[in-house]
DNA sequence: CGCAGAATTGATACATCTCAAGCTGGGTGG
DNA sequence: CCACCCAGCTTGAGATGTATCAATTCTGCG
């Protein structure tokens, strides 16, 4: 098959694309060279697999650049995504030895690694990455919890354009180009990956994109480019309240 | 109606019964006692509000004793519990001026409240308080997920399973008394919060626990008090895998 | 060109919801 | 002290949304 993974020089902090949203955002560069010293960038293919659950994790790490899913399994196979991974986003946990869920990445993924130990060791001593750690946490937090609310109570259509949603306003690619307001953004997801997030069959997904698209709600050129006329339509649609969301 | 709420004099953290288990577990005397100058009892009769989501919250705070809920609610009425709240568990965000959920105490609850902004300070200052709250966080995080994939890929009896196996192991009541493996505990949850909580309407959460009941796999006396003659086959039930589980 | 993975579409099955009717047990007031 | 009340719960019958099983149809790429 291929290389297990590709290790690579690490880069430096200075351009680094994340260096100002990730786990070190608020370092000063003290702080950082610490850091530099226990990193090392590591480079896996899309599709490949980051780690499996269960397994020994010696590192955590920020994703740089692409996307990676989170994701548990039930014995017969039922798979649900946990966490969508994009750059800037934290893997691991300080203070777990083993993965508590399948890291795959879905495009071709390059990670900023610590070792865990190490960097266990500084976030004891340094407030500013604890603190900028716990704020990542309360929003995956936050995340979640609104993910909960879609998963729980959402109908099959309201959880598609809810997705949706959350893509477009997640995605760096996501603009308002014109006046019109309208929005273009890519799907990273195939429609399985996009069922794993919500609790849906890959069928299911399949008929309701197709019926918002019938409906004006949005189009499609290709099967991943997206284009929504009517941003607050949208919402509308994945039952949100239109009013609270349009201001951010 | 009654009071807004009833305030108490502060109590003596010495013997608080969640001094070590909750945000100030590991604070020594001297953090304790800049936590004991900020904070304030309160407490609440069953049923009662303790803040409506979007609300002004001016404090953050930690259960004492009772339960409590977090949900969130769309506009036409549907409601997801996104946050079971027992004993030492941590209630609002630092950083944040308005409540993202309802707090809704289940039972007569008190509340140990700290006020927000001397809190913020505080956490800034005191390593040891920020760290306990990343790790409950972290925590909160992992329990989210647990309660994703129950939500998305689990059927109405797994779920309902599962609802019952992870209140057995957070409910303190819970014992396996005699050497035959029996657990006990108290429901502390009507059936329509068991839905709110799992996804399901209050007639399918009625009628599976019936279904348990008819097949065994619990007893009930009264409609809150539970016994389950086998935790293994419980867990089963839960579809969650057995023999990683047991093991805890 | 033709293959393979991804996506779409159709027909049917079935789990859960919805609407509706009773039941139960603990508290209250006559 | 008993009857009644009512929130919480159970059970039933039928409707419906999503899953399942099964063909096709795309699409990008070797």
């Amino acid at each position: 098959m291929f290389a297990d993974h590709i290790s690579q020089m690490p880069q430096e902090c200075g351009n680094c694309p994340i260096r100002h949203t990730a786990v070190c955002a608020r370092c000063n560069p003290d702080e950082l060279e610490q850091l530099d010293r226990i990193k090392y960038n590591r480079s896996f293919q899309a599709g490949q697999t980051v780690i499996w659950s269960g397994d020994r994790m010696d590192f955590v790490g920020s994703v740089v650049s692409g996307i990676a899913t989170l994701t548990q399994t039930m014995e017969d196979g039922r798979t649900q995504m946990v966490g969508l991974l994009l750059p800037s986003d934290f893997v691991g946990r300080p203070g777990r030895n083993e993965a508590a869920y399948n890291v795959i990445a879905t495009s071709d993924l390059v990670m900023c690694c610590f070792r865990k130990r190490p960097f266990e060791q500084i976030i004891r001593d340094t407030p500013r990455i604890s603190q900028r750690l716990l704020e990542m946490t309360l929003d995956e937090l936050d995340a979640a919890r609104e993910w909960m609310l879609v998963l729980g109570r959402k109908t099959a259509r309201e959880k598609i354009a809810s997705l949706l949603a959350i893509i477009a306003r997640r995605s760096a690619l996501a603009d308002r180009a014109g006046p019109d307001g309208r929005t273009v953004f890519d799907l990273p997801l195939t429609r399985e990956a996009m069922a794993d997030y919500l609790g849906l069959t890959l069928e299911t997904v399949s008929r309701q994109i197709s019926a918002l698209k019938r409906d004006g709600v949005i189009s499609l050129h290709g099967k991943r480019h997206v284009t929504v006329p009517d941003f607050a339509r949208l919402l509308n649609e994945a039952g949100d309240d239109v009013q609270t969301l349009m201001i951010q």
